[in-house]
DNA sequence: TATGAATGAGCATTCATTCAT
DNA sequence: CATGAATGAATGCTCATTCAT
């Protein structure tokens, strides 16, 4: 039966098993990874790791949430500035912030960040796809403008997620055909090419 | 000892077990997938598979094949089509034809397809962007205004990329907050856009 | 190391874990039943079970010798009268008041009970047998004619444990084919016309 | 997956399991009986258990079945000639091959017996007391006279569990304080003074 | 060539017991 | 005395792979 860490100990022991779990993910993968390896990764042994999570799952799970929460986290402190960037400006920010967080921690969490695409995405990129688009929303109200453009929530949808698999992705490959550098680039001209054209096609008549 | 096929009941033979292998993991995940199964799947003893394939990864690496193989067939009789329409027209044509190809065949590819892209990601996608890329540079002569834009290899990079991933999310997604159609017009929207108003910027004066 | 119990809260600690052991078998039989079960229900600590009883083994002895003493003294205390009533009354209130005994507490005695026989059978029925054949003494002692009876140690022996596991057996039977008061009736009976006709049979001739 | 035994090396598998299960419940006992022990007994690998039984518990069940056919077939074959014994006989014949039948096969069905008793009353001795309850009844028939008996039904119910429980409680015990001889004559003069008392007591007036 | 019985390493999980606090 | 976190051996069970037929 896994107990509520209410020690200080079992904080840290918590936080060893979680560290472990991303640790054993990022070398062998989730099917790989094994209840032994994650405890002995986290200096305990097997039976303790029970003692704080009801099974293997449980582990899983928190590893998901406390990556989310690291990047949400990262988000929300940088949404005031990022409301007040133009367009594209605001966008390299954000993937450069993200692309930071992925590359941080040995790599551990973006080794992590693609075994959990398909795992489970609605727990994964849910609440991170929803703050960025509070952030939109947030960007659109300092820049009023941009209420005319058509279509906000489905293009906010599809350049989030075009930009959090483009980064996952162009991370992970060994070989990337283009530098990070332009990626970002290409990604934030993408949006403020789109947005630009949106506006002159939508502009009042003379 | 896995042989290569050389007589026509062993082709089939193989057939079988590359369907079988698509059923089961659309049906219960890679992970839940057994060789016992697959073979039950096919019809055959679990001894026969390993005629057939080394081991159980073979087979998962002959599927990967098969369904790139497939995209690719699908892609090359389009080009010639594609080549000739408008910028915006192409890309929904191309999304439109990836799309019913995931949604086909029970949608086994669409969740194998999902299964597959942490698996291995560059055998995976890696042919289908090549030849992406080629049916870009085809559109490109068809189109010599085009030529104009900056960066091509980046932007090209960033839009197959940004394609792939969001349509299969989206097909995964059992409660999508857009619709298809929406996303493949709007992906066709951001594509246009972003030439028109490269194109714009790189205008010759006067 | 588990000590002896000196003082006062000891006894009630030692009593708590006998009766947490009487109720976690009672609901989860010896097999399901754990340290710390016991422990949780008796409210204590796992680790405090261990100053008290030397492993679990120990628990489970503890409970038999509780049970044991229970029904001894039961028993003894009701011996006078009993060996006072006709024979088949005799038998009769003795299984009545067994009967009354497994009941009691929740079924729980009786649930150990049929734990308890296949454990450790010499400890449990072993002192219940001996004072039953005490009874049967003092009983023969105040029904002198009994005296002509033979082989009473053999019948005294097979009547004690028919009548034990008959009951234990009848009660923990969800669905009995007969009534508890047909059980003990025929019993009863059973015990009564043998001693009749062995009396009859062993009559002084004339 | 359990598959059915279909041919015959299978077969000679299932007996050498279900004799290891007996063979390691007698030495150990249920609750120390592990799916690995059963296997090396029976001279297998663990796998090869799961080939034919589900779980563990199905091999339980299996050497359950196959102790109460033996039982049964035993029995079934001797009813027609214990329908034609007097009652004390036809009683004491039973506990013979019944005392047999448990002595046999290195005391391994006694020992199994036991443990099985609290495990599974109803399944063990249930079919075993219905086909005493059959031989019962056609013992009446042989013997008109036994139809003014009065509780049949109730008494079978006795006899028939006293003796069960006795012969193997007695047999069970390492120092039994009457023999085997001591105890089958016992339970059958039982039977056979009740009978006669029952008779003599609701005999026709005059 | 085809089969499927046999294998056993490996996995997730439990639990009696210990010991530092 | 009391505690409960830590331990790791042991358990039931799975499954990729082999090999005798």
């Amino acid at each position: 039966m896994a107990r509520k860490p209410q020690q200080q100990r079992s904080k840290a022991t918590v936080d060893a098993i979680i560290q472990a779990g991303f640790i054993c993910v990022a070398e062998r993968g989730v099917g790989a990874t094994t209840t032994r390896h994650i405890a002995e990764t986290a200096g305990i042994g097997v039976g303790s790791l029970y003692e704080y999570f009801k099974d293997k799952e449980a582990v899983f799970d928190a590893m998901n949430q406390r990556m989310v929460e690291e990047v949400v986290g990262m988000l929300q402190a940088a949404a005031p500035a990022i409301s007040r960037l133009p367009i594209g400006e605001a966008v390299k920010h954000i993937l450069t912030l993200f692309g930071e967080f992925l590359q941080g921690n040995d790599q551990r969490y973006l080794k992590c960040a693609r075994q959990a695409m398909n795992i489970d995405l609605k727990d994964y990129v849910g609440p991170i796809s929803k703050l960025l688009t509070q952030i939109v929303m947030q960007h659109i109200m300092h820049h009023p403008e941009h209420m005319r453009l058509r279509r906000i929530p489905a293009m906010s949808y599809i350049f989030i997620n075009a930009g959090i698999f483009s980064v996952v992705r162009h991370l992970s490959d060994p070989n990337p055909p283009i530098s990070y550098e332009e990626l970002t680039q290409g990604l934030a001209d993408m949006v403020d090419h789109y947005v630009a054209q949106e506006l002159l096609l939508t502009a009042p008549k003379a």
